[in-house]
DNA sequence: TGATGCATGTACTAATTAGACCATTTTTTA
DNA sequence: TAAAAAATGGTCTAATTAGTACATGCATCA
């Protein structure tokens, strides 16, 4: 562990693209942690291994390295999702793993979550700023979709309904879970990020799910 | 409309009352509009009938203001509900009003909505440190276990299902309806607050919710 | 190999902002 | 009615913090 900053090492190294990411690793923990006003530029350079100087050479502004970070997240959690291969399972296995999906991923990247709180806080008037994020999510509806039309043809589904619909009852409850822990915490006394209530919920969900898209 | 601030009026009238509500009315807007750290005490100040002297007389500190102002939207929220008298109303009637209620009032009061949100990227420490927030929002679970308890006992819901599981996807649907929309806005390009898509996430909602507790 | 552009570090600044100080007026109470 | 207490206004300050100026080391390509 000889980091560049705290040890009197030799001549130094350009390495952009570890600066960079070093970087965003930082700030998405500071952004997630304390939201776009909350978050110190200083504090992120303090914990980098690169320096302020480096933030704003390569990010421009607080804002320019926060919708990268924003990015940076989205572009992950799209990544990791598009690994399921749904398409080549059955529709109700398809939806429980989805759903099961959904839920996992949340609890594994809280970061994630707490972004797009703060980003909603500010009216996500940076991911509208990003070429890229938009394009990104939109294949969710697609596969949520192509799902849901297999259901019904399928005669497991009844039709009628929008796959957008469904998209949003997972991505409520599989946001829910992390981002109102604190308040559930602080006023029912329950974790709903105890492996037990989540198991509950994941059942729950799944069950939920099925039975509303069932005949 | 002859405000105290602007008009040049006779002798000044003190009106504690009226100075606390007016602070509290313009500072749970500038709290929800920017959150903790980016709302300004000289903005809420500047918006008020009175000055930033007065809000620190009263609360203290920009903490201690924001305090207040979730106390206060909690405590309204929980009002509202308790004026649904759901206890006389036959179980499934009960939950279908009861959904109804909870998405509306979040529509009506997206400020409470952003409240909790912010309040949730703090990790609820402020709630945790309220006397009066929490022990107000506990009847909502007991309600919600009242009329569960009659359905199991009329023979229309299923036994084994948690009161609790109940509240929460109640709460996690009509939240995400108001504090999701930007994002959700940006990357479907669909306004989930818009009536349409109201009407169909209610209908969705119960529809699910009953289909969920019903044998 | 040398020079041009890219990458990096340090020290500083200007603006913002939470909160305090001092003084005054209105209201209540003894 | 006197005086104590509560409510209010205006101005100032100390600290924080996003962003910049200046200087220098590294890497690549001709």
């Amino acid at each position: 562990m000889t980091s560049r900053k705290t040890s009197v090492d030799g001549p130094r190294t350009n390495d952009p693209a570890r600066t960079m990411n070093d970087i965003i690793a930082v700030a998405t923990r500071e952004f997630a942690q304390k939201g776009l006003s909350g978050a110190r530029i200083d504090e992120i350079a303090a914990l980098t291994q690169t320096s302020k100087r480096m933030i704003y050479y390569y990010y421009g502004s607080k804002e320019g390295l926060y919708l990268a970070v924003l990015e940076d997240a989205y572009a992950r959690a799209r990544s990791a999702e598009s690994g399921l291969h749904l398409d080549d399972i059955e529709p109700t296995q398809a939806l429980k793993k989805l759903v099961s999906f959904s839920i996992d991923y949340k609890l594994a990247h809280p970061d994630f979550v707490r972004l797009v709180m703060t980003e909603n806080i500010h009216s996500a008037e940076y991911l509208n700023q990003s070429k890229t994020a938009v394009h990104m999510n939109t294949p969710a509806i697609d596969l949520l979709k192509r799902i849901y039309d297999r259901g019904v043809m399928s005669g497991d589904f009844r039709s009628g309904i929008d796959p957008f619909d469904l998209h949003m009852v997972i991505s409520a409850h599989s946001l829910y879970n992390v981002s109102n822990r604190p308040t559930v915490l602080a006023i029912f006394k329950r974790d709903i990020m105890d492996k037990k209530e989540v198991d509950r919920l994941r059942k729950n969900s799944i069950e939920m799910l099925l039975r509303f898209v069932h005949k």
